[in-house]
DNA sequence: GACAAGTATTTGAATAATCACATATAGTGC
DNA sequence: GCACTATATGTGATTATTCAAATACTTGTC
């Protein structure tokens, strides 16, 4: 029989396919959301793939191969790093910010209604405690 | 800015993102182990795909494409329904059942060091809370 | 200031999963 | 028992993601 502990990580596989499914909008996936949001929370300057690779628990190549239809479609750009040649920063163009705005009010009401046999105190226990979870 | 409802649903893609990583065993992925232990908790006669895709929230394309390798690998069989001809049932072979047993020692550990930070009270809250995602 | 070791990113090949559609069968109402 | 509709499953094409290796650059050390 599985443990506790393994049942809690059955259960947090079926949400998170349930909140994928339920959290596409304006032709975002809810990957592409968490990383345009991602972008969002960050210096105007961009961020670097390496690190958005750290923020949305992805490797490298996964952030490289996210980013590629999206600068296609003109929501993110990248600019090379000018102290470090190697480098580079992605960043959310304006077209990007608008449609991205205009995605989250949908995502925000999805969410909550995924979310609503939850109160809003049980809501954030919960963010708590998947917070707590893997670090 | 991102709702409450929305982070929530950003920790539960993180936390899901580290977990399916660390869940990894055996040569099982923590999406095999999930179908796996479905199909151990069915009744003997095994499970129908369509079934297997309500319960793992994955479509039944999904389902027929996560068989076809564990059937190549001998670790889970089908057979046909005699009463309906459409439909089949999926169940583990012997080899699949041992597999699985050894697989579960190693996931259970590296399940409880993911949730190390939380209680055994929060962990069973935590599970509960996920229940209500959804549904 | 060359060289070894490390870091940032991309790419080719492979795996996982989707959607839309195809196929086969079952059930229902007449 | 025919015509319709619904259900179970499989398939081709596409998207998401991984790993291992390649490329390009930086840094530290002598």
């Amino acid at each position: 029989m599985p443990t506790d502990a393994i049942e809690t990580l059955l259960a947090l596989a079926h949400a998170h396919a349930v909140a994928a499914r339920a959290l596409e909008v304006q032709g975002l996936s809810f990957g592409e959301l968490r990383l345009l949001l991602a972008l969002r929370a960050s210096h105007p300057g961009g961020r670097r793939p390496t690190e958005l690779a750290r923020d949305l628990e992805l490797t490298p190549s996964g952030v490289t191969r996210a980013l590629l239809p999206l600068e296609k479609r003109g929501i993110v750009e990248r600019e090379r790093d000018p102290g470090d040649a190697r480098a580079s920063h992605a960043k959310l163009t304006a077209a990007g910010a608008t449609l991205l705005d205009d995605a989250v009010g949908p995502a925000a009401e999805r969410a909550a209604r995924l979310l609503r046999r939850l109160s809003v105190g049980q809501t954030k226990q919960l963010q708590r405690l998947l917070e707590e979870v893997g670090r």
